[in-house]
DNA sequence: CTAATTGAAAACCTTTTGGTTAAATATTGG
DNA sequence: CCAATATTTAACCAAAAGGTTTTCAATTAG
């Protein structure tokens, strides 16, 4: 489906950079639906909303299994995973920037700004 | 920089799709650098990879301090929490299913396939 | 067999993305 | 002041993304 590690990094964040495709998951987390079903909430053709099904697919976050002519979709979150390990390294930092802003917050409570 | 929490998970996600932009991270991972000290590693223009800078800096990841003629980027990691967040509920799904294709190795190492 | 249903494919359109080169801007150093 | 440096802006281009409508293909139901 793809190449290399930072490719298939490529299409994971891709796909998740689409707040049709982010629904489209959650509602796979539930289970399993139908092309149809899964289209149905969206304000937008079936034709549309099949293509960001065939994004997610080529991305590997979703199989599809096909009986007769409906095919159903299978969240498949392995992918996920690398995506979650690269922003794990970066974990730290925000750990820190948040830290930095909860100290800011507690100096201006006690009047303390940090200036000089 | 984004309104919602959505938009702002749009931003992070297609920023952080993209090698070139993920590498510049990696690289403030070690400590700010100017435009041209990230630019420099690759094969495009400056003014590309100032595009890339600007990418992230509107995705909240880069922040920027100009002195002089120079412009200094930092890291700011914190939007990546959000994403982080995203991907965990679905850490459930994946540590499910490579259990799954465990067993399935599992199985072909015993000489049992699972199948009938 | 025929009609309805499920879904993909094709053709098309507009906007965004990722790149280019050339020009402009701001700052620094001699 | 003048030249070099750091960076952005502008104008442009090709390809990709995200949408549409129309057409086609396969399957199911009556």
């Amino acid at each position: 489906m793809v190449n290399n590690d930072s490719e298939q990094l490529d299409a994971v964040f891709r796909a998740l950079a689409d707040p049709t495709r982010r629904a489209i998951l959650r509602s796979l987390a539930d289970g399993p639906g139908t092309v149809s079903e899964l289209a149905a909430p969206f304000e937008m053709s079936l034709v549309a909303a099949s293509k960001h099904i065939r994004v997610l697919e080529r991305a590997g976050l979703v199989r599809r299994e096909v009986r007769g002519r409906t095919h159903t979709c299978h969240l498949d979150a392995r992918p996920m995973h690398g995506g979650m390990e690269w922003l794990r390294h970066y974990e730290q930092f925000w750990n820190r920037q948040l830290d930095g802003l909860e100290a800011l917050l507690e100096a201006e409570n006690t009047g303390n700004t940090g200036e000089q």
